[in-house]
RNA sequence: GGGCGGAUAGCUCAGUUGGCUAGAGCGCCUGCCUUACAAGCAGGAGGUCGUAGGUUCAAAUCCUGCUCUGCCCA
């Protein structure tokens, strides 16, 4: 035991000692020799760019946890670390540290570029890594991968080739999501939709034959310029006369089709909706449907195209207001009106999304779904909690093609080739030499890369060396647990198990945890431009990583998003206070002792065994159905209200007006540290260490196992609890001063549970200051009372009215309460008991459950009545 | 428009297969700087379980409608 004790825990300086120390003795680094059962968990990887939020801290904490718990469970744990390479995220922060310099990544050319980049990733990688050493998850460095790296890239390669030549990959032609300013096309889950004010336009669309318009109305006027037809619902009487009709388009007099198609929403506008096929994804299914013609009248830079006539080469919002003012001087602006829209928009540089038809690769993925919604059908991979099932069966049922390709120069590059002499075209692990048809040298390479998330879902697998067949590979595949945000849901969770079962043949793991997200305190997402997201690392500075963890375990339910704000994490600080100082306690009261398994234990410690007992088991089971927040929140009631509150006050009395050693209460002590060590692992190993519980580490050491002989708690105790309370909220009522001792008369139904109250004088004293405990024979005058489930008891009055002012007035209305409630719950059991059909149907236990009951309050009642009028 | 949730104390949430007087933390009130801890100790107040029906001997819990609310997809 090291001397000094601070009166206050002071994290700092521990957390990082502590942590070096893991560091330097390699503790979670499995043995390379296995043992035992092992348990993995690769991380979700950080997105390189990353500085890392609450959101992570959260992500990673569980992790963490499990690791650890699991641990503690004598298995050999492995956590894998890792970041993405995150395509876009990361070329578009270097292109504007390039802005900065007046440059642009096509001034440097496409390799120097890539090696510009990789720096930056190296130095990123290590700002993620300090991040997660500071929270002090067990994580073993020496296996770290990044989705860039040889084994990772070939893995990708291997992947995309296998699919290609089963046919999956294909080229298509279809409306994506182009960002104009990242210049390449991107997916569903990289777009955010951002509320607008914007308008509704309204145009007239004269008809060809001269009868008049049709009124088309529009949130996007620039895109008239492409419409090929105009499109009306085949029901909507008011336009059946129109189909088959034409229209000569405004500004382009171009001529077109009035169709009819059942996408189209009647109650939208007018009824009557232009048909832009190659900037809408719906009206690109139109025109497939009608074989309509094609216009493209936006570029990928987002700037008008040669076919936008008199409009080429505008920009598409100049273009816009143009166009709406020419409209206005023909007569053909009908009217404008106001109109909020959710525009999509890059999450990356929030540019506002252009629909464009587009060649793209794509990757078929109904053959994939079909085994992997079986494999969570069957509960071969298990999700908690258990509801995300509905959404990934939702997503998979009605999966779509996956866009693969990205117009970026960061990523993996699609190892597609063409020759040029014979232009046979083919896919390759490797770069290949020479056409396999003509032999020629002269091939180009696709200029794309893939979609980052195609290397992101072979990571439970590709991060222990496939497709080489590797010992990490046999020792650790499939994984234990996988943590995840519901968000990344279809994103991530779903592709990682289509692609464990396509190209492992065994699920890439066990079960799937899904957390919740975090808000803040008025339920907002966290985002940067709101700058409601706080700095981790400021509150790890300000409170300690332990207290970080436990307070947000503490506020976190599992099912509904968590509204964070700074106060509610001092929950976990406070504890880590309590913490300390309870350990503070226990150092002062040990001599040489040990906490070692009591052989002789005292009733008040067998209570106190009988509770961790019951700790162990309700963690345990809480932990194998994935609810750590139930499980820390039950450490926290045993921790504080049971172990401080009542073991501890009773050790510390036992110790001074006994002499009895403390060897017990340290043996719960060590035990706690154990429980509590997943959730808080600095100040349980730097605790372990001072009281040198064992020469190992508390990673390496086991969760508790409390002999069954302890099980049972001693009735005795479970009373002197009841008697303390009752005494303790009379003297409060009344208002005795806390240093006036009092005497009590106490009834027990049962003469051995008297005898045994006998023997416990001194935390009658201690706790309740009692000072004289006498078997009562009649009811003592004037007094009052608390009326138990196993006797009663009387606290006399008679020489405690002539030393001061009592408050009987309190005293009569809590006994008066008290009997109101009793007397509601009689009648209405009852009301129950007269029921022929409850006592008919009702389980026979249920029943005389009740009867017992009934008698048990109307004695109550009987009693406190009787102490109601002693008091008057 | 389709789908998934939520509504329980002032606030944030627990509440397993229906069955003891519906719990916790924070906040609030009262009294305490009691030799571990005022980031603490002791005691206390506070709830028509969103609403209307239904099933059942019995509903916070199961079913249906409605209201409010969050999110996802198109």
């Amino acid at each position: 035991m090291q001397a000094e004790f601070p009166k206050t825990y002071d994290p700092k300086g521990i957390e990082g000692r502590q942590f070096t120390a893991w560091t330097d003795e390699k503790l979670f680094t499995p043995d390379p020799e296995p043992r035992k059962e092992s348990f993995i968990i690769v991380i979700p990887p950080p997105n390189v760019t990353g500085k890392l939020t609450l959101g992570h801290v959260l992500d990673n904490e569980l992790q963490d946890i499990l690791v650890r718990f699991h641990s503690l469970q004598g298995k050999d744990a492995l956590w894998v670390p890792g970041q993405d390479h995150a395509g876009i995220a990361t070329q578009v922060v270097v292109e504007r540290m390039l802005a900065k310099e007046g440059k642009t990544k096509d001034d440097l050319g496409r390799e120097e570029f890539v090696n510009k980049v990789w720096e930056w990733a190296n130095e990123h990688r290590g700002i993620i890594r300090r991040q997660l050493d500071r929270m002090g998850c067990a994580l073993d460095w020496s296996r770290e991968r990044f989705t860039m790296d040889d084994g990772l890239s070939r893995a990708v390669r291997t992947v995309f080739v296998r699919l290609y030549e089963k046919g999956l990959i294909y080229r298509g032609l279809r409306i994506v999501n182009w960002c104009p300013r990242c210049h390449t096309a991107i997916s569903g889950e990289e777009t955010e939709y951002e509320n607008k004010q914007s308008s509704l336009w309204y145009i007239r669309y004269p008809l060809e034959d001269g009868s008049g318009h049709l009124t088309v109305a529009t949130t996007r006027p620039e895109t008239m310029l492409g419409d090929t037809a105009v499109a009306v619902h085949p029901e909507d009487e008011r336009y059946s006369a129109y189909v088959g009709k034409h229209i000569i388009l405004p500004l382009m007099g171009r001529r077109i089709p009035v169709i009819a198609d059942e996408v189209v929403q009647r109650e939208f506008g007018t009824g009557a909706v232009k048909v832009t096929p190659y900037h809408d994804a719906a009206d690109f299914e139109i025109a497939q449907r009608h074989d309509l013609a094609k216009v493209k009248v936006i570029n990928e830079d987002g700037v008008m195209s040669e076919e936008a006539g008199a409009y080429a080469s505008k920009d598409r919002y100049a273009a816009r207001k143009e166009i709406v003012q020419d409209l206005e001087a023909q007569g053909l602006l009908e009217r404008t009106e106001p109109y909020q829209l959710s525009a999509a928009a890059c999450s990356r540089c929030h540019t506002v999304i252009e629909p464009l038809l587009s060649e793209q690769w794509f990757c078929r993925m109904k053959p994939q779904a079909e085994p992997a919604i079986k494999a969570v059908e069957d509960g071969l991979i298990r999700f908690y909690p258990e509801r995300w099932r509905n959404l990934y069966f939702h997503w998979m049922r009605n999966i779509q093609d996956w866009c693969l390709s990205r117009q970026l120069w960061w990523g993996h590059r699609i190892p597609v080739y063409t020759c040029k002499k014979c232009s046979h075209q083919f896919a390759s692990v490797d770069e290949p030499d020479a056409c396999p048809k003509c032999a020629t040298s002269d091939l180009i390479q696709d200029p794309d890369v893939l979609d980052t998330w195609f290397s992101s879902w072979l990571w439970p697998f590709s991060v222990l060396g496939w497709p080489e067949d590797t010992q990490d590979l046999k020792r650790f595949y499939p994984t234990s647990t996988l943590v995840s945000g519901w968000d990344i849901i279809y994103l991530w969770v779903a592709r990682m198990i289509m692609a464990g079962l396509e190209f492992t043949g065994s699920k890439p793991f066990d079960a799937v945890m899904f957390h919740v997200m975090i808000r803040d305190e008025r339920g907002r997402k966290m985002s940067k431009s709101l700058g409601n997201s706080p700095d981790p690392f400021d509150l790890i500075d300000k409170y300690g990583a332990d207290a970080l963890r436990f307070g947000l375990m503490l506020i976190t339910p599992r099912e509904q998003d968590v509204l964070y704000s700074e106060e509610r994490i001092k929950v976990g600080r406070n504890f880590m206070n309590k913490l300390w100082n309870s350990a503070r306690l226990l150092a002062s009261l040990m001599d040489e002792e040990k906490a070692r398994t009591p052989t002789d234990p005292s009733p008040a410690e067998r209570w106190m065994l009988a509770r961790l007992a019951r700790a162990q088991d309700e963690v345990k089971d809480l932990f194998a159905r994935h609810d750590l927040y139930n499980a820390a929140k039950y450490l926290y009631n045993f921790y504080w209200h049971e172990f401080c509150d009542w073991g501890l006050e009773f050790a510390k009395l036992a110790k001074r007006e006994r002499g009895r050693g403390v060897s017990a209460a340290l043996y719960v002590f060590k035990s706690s540290l154990a429980m509590l060590h997943p959730f808080i692992p600095f100040i349980t190993e730097e605790l372990w260490e001072r009281f040198t519980f064992a020469d190992h580490r508390l990673y390496h050491d086991h969760w508790p196992q409390v002999p069954e002989e302890f099980r049972q708690s001693p009735p005795e105790v479970e009373a002197l609890v009841d008697l303390i309370t009752a005494v303790r909220t009379m003297r409060s009522e009344l208002g005795i001063p806390k240093d006036m001792p009092v005497p009590v008369d106490v009834v027990a139904a049962d003469e051995a549970l008297y005898k045994s109250l006998e023997g416990n004088m001194t935390y009658l004293s201690g706790l309740a200051k009692i000072n004289e405990m006498n078997r009562a024979r009649n009811k003592p005058h004037p007094s009052t009372g608390a009326v138990m489930d196993w006797g009663e008891v009387y606290l006399p009055l008679a020489g405690l009215v002539s030393s001061g002012k009592l408050n009987i007035e309190a005293e009569s209305a809590r006994i008066s309460k008290e009997i109101g409630k009793l007397e509601a719950e009689i009648k209405n059991i009852k009301v129950k008991m007269d029921n022929k059909d409850f006592v008919n149907k009702a389980p026979d236990s249920i029943v005389s459950a009740e009867r017992e009951r009934l008698e048990t309050y109307e004695k109550k009642v009987a009693h406190l009545r009787e102490l109601l009028e002693g008091l008057a």
